[in-house]
DNA sequence: TCCACTAGTTACGTTGAGGTAATTGGTTAC
DNA sequence: GTAACCAATTACCTCAACGTAACTAGTGGA
């Protein structure tokens, strides 16, 4: 008998699978995932669509994802430079999750647009 | 011909289901609203469970929630008071795309603490 | 010669998220 | 009758997150 499964929970403060579900439960991490599953992307290609994210959070927000092994930084010895962001192997496993989410806001907006106005209204 | 299918983007920053996402990803919901998913649970209980919050924070969440029609607030009339807290069939749908989150968190956070280390030692 | 192009970095100011601790209301205990 | 108690909320203050804008590098083009 062993107990090969550790036991982590998000629920404990001290855990460090909590900074984790931080990271990637996050607006800018599940859209910039979300995007990158349909394959490598330039920094300018992701600025663009990720629409309304600034130039210096997009640079954290990947630098972080980058630490955490979820994607990987191309650098071509170019000029002007090219930078490409893939999915590593880890990322992908998140990308079905986190996409979910993304589709989870769309298809339910409208339902939750009524809710809030009920509740307003109160 | 007709299109039924609104087409709401996360992406565009300007489309409301922007701010639903920003709702639901995020660190405090996905512990909330995997917790509920056991069933209805009391304030006191949710702050006990959700390791860390504070009670204003988690007083702020679950008002969130119940506008956006996630959860609904039981009170009952006795002293001390009594309030619980239950997921509605709209956030039930909810509860397994942020389940998967937290049980992601915990099942890679191994790989992830890993990454980190190499990424700082270079 | 000087500007554009790309992917950043840095400085600075503002906003918002978060923690701590006091407060409310009504009932029980002394 | 007044002090204690509990769930829940609010007031206040702090600090981190975020946006804006200026700046870097090196080459190619007008």
């Amino acid at each position: 008998m062993s107990q090969t499964v550790p036991d982590w929970s998000v629920l404990m403060a001290s855990c460090p699978s909590r900074t984790s579900l931080a990271r990637i439960a996050n607006k800018w991490t599940a859209m910039a995932v979300s995007v990158l599953g349909n394959g490598r992307a330039r920094f300018g290609d992701l600025k663009t669509q990720l629409d309304g994210i600034s130039g210096k959070v997009l640079t954290e927000t990947l630098r972080d994802l980058e630490r955490d092994g979820l994607i990987t930084r191309h650098v071509y010895a170019e000029v002007p430079p090219r930078v490409e962001y893939e999915l590593t192997e880890l990322g992908l496993t998140l990308h079905e999750p986190l996409l979910a989410l993304c589709r989870w806001a769309e298809k339910h907006i409208a339902e939750v647009l009524i809710n809030r106005e009920a509740y307003d209204a109160r």
